[in-house]
DNA sequence: GCGATTCATTGACCCAGATCAAGCGCGCAC
DNA sequence: GTGCGCGCTTGATCTGGGTCAATGAATCGC
């Protein structure tokens, strides 16, 4: 636990529009303010949680990269998601005041720690905000959907160029490219939560490559044919 | 649509520790009544909402068993859940004020409709109400990652003992036998579910049947070794 | 009660992706 | 710089589960 105590202001961060709420009066914004009073920075490769600790708080993203995943006795080790700056992690915790999976960070990130029973304390008051949280939580459930959709019904490569086309998207709702990444997750990673081994992950890759679908030069990734992806994805079924 | 105009109490349901949160107050517990005005019957293979339809309310299951499903364009079909009594539908529509799967009755059901603005208008005055919902979201939530990890890394036989096990468990929880359950989906349901064609399932059964493990009369399962089934979801990896 | 239809089982064969194995190349520590 | 290790690629082979096909068993509508 590293929390660091920088005077933060939600209503100022220009994230706001990922995280919070839009369309506050301006005593509902300075309301949110006091919804997060600590920052925490995770280094590379450390956890912001694990399994089994106890749950008191949300984090939303402002910067780096995140896995969940889940690991079980036995050894399995599965990737349910991968977050990125604007995401809120931690839901999971609610259920059972405990956290079910680890979130990771996979670059070195900083995260606004929302302390939960504050949540719930404004979102009584602050009738966008319990909306917003829902939908947050509606959103996570709709996510798994197409996950699920994805794993039980998807060939290998419809799979990897879902991933692909959804983080370039998500990347680009953030200014960034939409036709180049960085990948912060090992092949490993990526087979973890696509349900494939790591081989076929650089296989299919190179399939892609020579397909002239993408480029790839190690991490970093060029989409040349956004659309012969989608229509991999899309008439992948017969 | 076939509401029907029954008086209904919450607070005199026996389902209640299921869908409602517990040790409330008097006054709080008669205001979780004003959440249910409506009930409604869902008569076998008709759909209680579908994929796109606006979102308005949660519904509780009273009676019946439900499969919900995502049904793409290009034809993909895919179980992501099934839910019994106690159970609540419909926090996919949340996020984009419509519903993003399909809700199907596996057997005559009915449910008790509680209009969303309604749950967050009692939800901002009754703590415990508010604490449940976002439990409620959570579990959810956690149910999917347990699905993920089914998907994306059980083999075949994994993926339908943890499937049997979970099913009875929840069946015992609603006061069922907790070695005897009768399968309200058919092959090809609980195969879309667990990402395996009809054809596996069968002979996934056929193959417990043979090691013991359970007894199958069509859509009548017996338990017969609880512990191997859970043996070979543990001892699945390695 | 009797066809029709849907659902389930089983067999034969095939293939996508897993597994096993061998190198390669980039990045990092010293 | 240089050596080491991790992550990645690629090849060869294997196999679990998919596909195709045929038949059997319930359930339903009339």
């Amino acid at each position: 636990m590293h929390p660091e105590a920088i005077k933060v202001a939600c209503s100022n961060c220009n994230l706001r529009e990922l995280c919070m709420p839009i369309g506050l009066s301006p005593p509902d914004l300075s309301r949110l303010d006091d919804l997060v009073k600590v920052r925490r920075k995770v280094k590379r490769g450390d956890t912001l949680f694990t399994n089994g600790e106890a749950f008191t708080s949300l984090y939303a993203i402002r910067t780096g990269f995140f896995k969940t995943c889940l690991v079980t006795e036995d050894g399995r080790d599965q990737v349910t998601g991968f977050q990125m700056a604007g995401e809120v992690m931690g839901l999971d915790g609610i259920v059972n005041d405990q956290h079910s999976c680890d979130a990771v960070a996979l670059e070195d990130a900083e995260v606004c720690v929302m302390p939960y029973h504050r949540i719930e304390e404004i979102a009584r008051e602050v009738t966008a905000l319990q909306s917003h949280v829902h939908k947050i939580m509606s959103r996570e459930i709709v996510r798994e959907h197409g996950v699920m959709l994805l794993l039980g019904s998807m060939r290998a490569e419809e799979r990897l160029a879902a991933f692909l086309l959804n983080l370039v998207k998500r990347l680009h709702a953030r200014g960034f490219s939409q036709s180049e990444l960085v990948l912060r997750m090992t092949r490993e990673e990526i087979g973890s939560y696509l349900g494939l081994k790591l081989e076929t992950v650089s296989r299919t890759f190179s399939k892609f490559v020579e397909d002239g679908l993408i480029e790839v030069k190690q991490r970093h990734v060029r989409i040349l044919d956004t659309e012969g992806l989608e229509r991999l994805i899309n008439h992948g079924n017969h």
